[in-house]
DNA sequence: GGTCCGATTTTC
DNA sequence: AAAATCGGACCA
C-alpha cells in the first residue's frame, strides 16, 4: 500500500507515506496550524508524477468576526468546504485564477490557512509548463501561482488532503528548522488590513 | 439576466 | 500604475 516515492530528490521522501499530516494536525486554531505549516511539504500528485513545493508563506483566516474570511456572512455554495472538518480544502477563484485554503477547524468554526508561496523542490520542469515560465522564482511566489503550478484547480475543491490516497497533501519536514517566522499583515485585502495574520519562513 | 467586485498576475 | 479576465453573490 504505498506510493512510489518521487524520482529524484530527498531522502525525506523515503518513507513520506508515513509522514502525511494527519487530520488533527489540521484541527487546531488556524494562526497555530498557518505557522506551522511553514518549511512542510506540499506534494501533488499528477499521473505518475509528484510536484513537491516547500511551504515558505502562509495567512491565516479566522474562523469569527473576521471581516476579510469568506466565512464572514456565512455559508454559501462558493464557501461551503470551509464548513467541512479540518483537512479538506478550500478552493475559490480569485481574478482568473484559483487560490488554496486548508480548513483548520471546520464546521461551526470555518476558518482556513491559505498556502500563499513555495519553494519548488521537485518537478520544476512540469510547473514551468503549466506556469508558462521559465523562471524558477516566479514559479511559486504567489497563491494563485502556487495553484498554477501544481495544478490545483476548483475540482479539488473539498477534497480530504489527511488520506494516503489524496494525490495533494502535505508531509512532514523531517529536518530540523532554525529559521525564524516572520509574522507580518495580509495582503490583497481591505478589511482587517493590520492583523499580524502572515507568516513568511 | 445584469451588475459588481475581488485573499491576483502580468504588462505598459 | 493599470489592464486582463471570470466565477459567484446578489438583485431583479
Amino acid at each position: 500500500m504505498s506510493s512510489p516515492p518521487p524520482s529524484t530528490g530527498i531522502i525525506i521522501f523515503m518513507s513520506w507515506n508515513n509522514n502525511i499530516l494527519p487530520q488533527n494536525f489540521y484541527n487546531r486554531n488556524p494562526v497555530t496550524v498557518a505557522q506551522e505549516l511553514l518549511g512542510m511539504y506540499l506534494v501533488r500528485k499528477i499521473g505518475s508524477e509528484y510536484l513537491v513545493g516547500k511551504i515558505i508563506e502562509t495567512e491565516a483566516y479566522l474562523p469569527k468576526g473576521d471581516k476579510a474570511a469568506h466565512n464572514f456572512t456565512g455559508k454559501t455554495k462558493r464557501n461551503a468546504s470551509l464548513y467541512k472538518t479540518a483537512g479538506h480544502v478550500y478552493i475559490h477563484a480569485m481574478r482568473q485564477y484559483n487560490l488554496l485554503d486548508i480548513v483548520t477547524e471546520g464546521q461551526s468554526r470555518p476558518g482556513s490557512v491559505l498556502i500563499r508561496a513555495l519553494e519548488p523542490v521537485e518537478g520544476v520542469k512540469i510547473m514551468k509548463k503549466f506556469r508558462n515560465e521559465s523562471r524558477i522564482e516566479n514559479l511559486t511566489n504567489g497563491p494563485g501561482k502556487v495553484c498554477q503550478a501544481f495544478k490545483v484547480n476548483r475540482d479539488l475543491d473539498g477534497m480530504d488532503i489527511t488520506k494516503v490516497t489524496s494525490n495533494l497533501f502535505i508531509i512532514k519536514n523531517t529536518e530540523i528548522t532554525t529559521k525564524p517566522v516572520t509574522i507580518t499583515e495580509r495582503v490583497g485585502i481591505v478589511s482587517e488590513k493590520n492583523l499580524p495574520l502572515r507568516f513568511t519562513l
